[in-house]
DNA sequence: AGAATATATGCAAAAAATTGCATAATCAAC
DNA sequence: GTTGATTATGCAATTTTTTGCATATATTCT
């Protein structure tokens, strides 16, 4: 039942469209989370309706209208609420993992290719990871505070995928060989 | 849609109870996904009516009578034509990141409280994965190549703990140091 | 003695997520 | 000039997940 958190942090942050917050849940730093726009713009609705969030219609002319979104004040003291709590475990879901698991009825060279194509894409990311930090040096004193912990959530980021990177090595090595 | 095949891979590896595979998934190298015990039940009851698994019934003394599963053929031709897809990108929902991206709306002690439990659970998370590594030894050549694979899985899982308590000694300094 | 934990399975309701479909206008590329 | 990407929002159906409840026995802890 985090989305809803999840939302009201992005908008805390910085007000924004439902379009907005998934482009910051897939891409950058919304690395720890991730959603479609159709859950996001339901979730927006019922956000909505409790009262928790507000929103601004601004016309756009040869864009659709959009709705910015902001906190009201209940949803900025839910936000504050629920960060009082302890957080619960995260779970972990990793397709390419249980597939491992059944490698061995794969073909060698496919699992390689797969290995190769998750190795690009996590090098990918890092690299986007990277240019993220960099902007982090570009920020007013006032700005670095604000984003101090969003930016370790970052830094998080850059940690895993050094890992998956490392563990990608390792398996793409055993792989080759040692299995038959 | 993968739990369907995360159970059928672990069946693969070695028949077993629905709390079999609970519990493969919960502790040990199930780090990697992770199901409640109605979920595995009701799956199994699927991929029963499916013909996937099958099951021989076992009466207990003391304890209640249960279902031992295993594969069927066209349990492990799912299985195999299931490892020859490309694996999707896997998802993280992590609500500590989520709350530290609010984060300086919480107490900054509540918030080192916060990190101390995480840091401690990771701590037993990497100490199990040594003893699970540590009974690698133990296995005849014959397993070993079977558990290979699945062992690389352990490994992920020993990189990623590695970098979960890296970054929150991190975190830990940070917000100690610079957050007020 | 009573409480908690482990074994073992399951139903039912509610919440959340996925998948498919739908609209609508720009802009850039081919 | 049409195809595809980007911006921007949403409904509906289905699937998946979570949460709460339920049962039953054995063992271990306090």
């Amino acid at each position: 039942m985090s989305l809803k958190h999840a939302i009201l942090a992005m908008l805390d942050l910085e007000k924004g469209t439902g379009y907005d917050i998934v482009k910051r849940f897939n891409r950058s730093i919304g690395h720890f989370w991730s959603s479609s726009h159709q859950q996001v713009y339901k979730e927006l609705h019922k956000l909505h309706d409790d009262g928790l969030v507000e929103y601004e219609a601004v016309e756009q002319a040869g864009k659709p209208d959009k709705k910015v979104y902001f906190l009201t004040d209940s949803g900025l003291k839910a936000l504050k609420a629920w960060v009082r709590q302890p957080a619960r475990a995260f779970k972990i879901k990793e397709p390419l993992l249980v597939k491992l698991f059944a490698g061995r009825h794969g073909d060698k060279d496919e699992l390689l290719d797969e290995l190769a194509r998750h190795e690009k894409l996590h090098q990918e990311t890092a690299e986007q990871y990277a240019e993220l930090e960099a902007q982090m040096d570009h920020l007013t004193p006032r700005q670095r505070k604000k984003y101090l912990l969003p930016y370790m959530t970052l830094r998080l980021g850059i940690h895993f995928e050094k890992a998956w990177l490392t563990w990608l090595a390792e398996v793409r090595k055993v792989v080759k060989d040692e299995l038959d």
